[in-house]
DNA sequence: AACAATACGTCAGCTTTGTTGACATTCCAA
DNA sequence: TTGGAATGTCAACAAAGCTGACGTATTGTT
């Protein structure tokens, strides 16, 4: 892998077989599979779904955010995410307030409910995150977030960045 | 990040902060969308999904798989997968022969036609792929490839080292 | 030989989560 | 002030997952 970069062609710092890009496919495939287990399984026992967990995510990183906003980070279309929004704020998880500024904006808040399952679904996903980390060192977490970031659509690597995320 | 491993209670020693680690739920998130967007559009140009890939994908890894086999890796029902396995073999993309030494059994493989349509999907991943590698370095790939694996479920590592993979 | 188990396929129906199209409300700029 | 852009909602549809039931061919066991 990082050792097994055997210079061929001349210049190339980094040569990797189409075998060895492969396992990094699959490796992803798989992982990600993991990454999402955890949070699903507490899910399906709240009739909610992967779509749920990732509103109520990114409501918690940015209070106050307007749908539109969440539209754009998400990448799905307003009436996908709606119907979502719909169910989370009947339910009481989530507050939908008019804009003040802007009347045409709802600006978007987790209730003390929705902080709560925020927390659960976080924490279980957290966990695995963290024993991966853990497992793997910490050299290991500088590249993973290396490569993951340079695999990301370019506009989206923004939303990334922008995160307030302290220490980091 | 990695060297930003503050040892803190002690004994630790790799100390992340929550949101450390929920920049890295954020990373897999968005990095998995680039991951999947260029074959996403390949295949909405030829009326096939996400699963399809999948499938193709695997076959053309372990050529004369079984059903059974497929199934387990992929993680789905069989009716799921058959649905998607009914139109790739109607469509002359996948062969799918009755096992000579257990008749129960159906092996399937991809024609022509498939492992072309297998190439030009893996062709457009692993381009992405291959530039993240190339900038985010050796070193990162490496670190990559291991916490993707630490994140791994148990029984699905043992698909994913499996694989055969020649120099690495 | 009889019977249970396995591998595969299929039908029917449901859920989640994406899509497009149509529409109301609000804001802004010509 | 009025027409267009932006924001958000409702309706209907599609992809791809799921459960449950069932049929058929083959294999293994008793």
């Amino acid at each position: 892998m990082a050792q097994g970069g055997q210079p061929q062609g001349g210049q190339s710092l980094l040569f990797l077989t189409d075998n060895q890009v492969r396992k990094g496919i699959e490796a992803m495939f798989f992982a990600y599979r993991g990454f999402t287990a955890d949070p699903d399984r507490i899910l399906t026992t709240k009739a909610y779904g992967r779509a749920h967990h990732r509103a109520v995510h990114f409501i918690h990183r940015s209070p106050g955010t307007t749908v539109n906003n969440l539209l754009n980070i998400l990448g799905v279309t307003k009436q996908s995410l709606n119907r979502v929004l719909r169910t989370l704020i009947a339910d009481g998880l989530v507050s939908s307030t008019v804009g003040r500024v802007d009347k045409r904006e709802r600006h978007l808040h987790l209730t003390d409910a929705g902080a709560a399952l925020e927390r659960e679904l976080s924490d279980a996903q957290c966990d695995r995150m963290r024993r991966a980390y853990r497992t793997a060192g910490p050299e290991a977490v500088a590249g993973f977030r290396a490569v993951l970031e340079a695999m990301m659509d370019e506009d989206m690597r923004q939303h990334y960045v922008t995160t307030k995320d302290g220490t980091d």
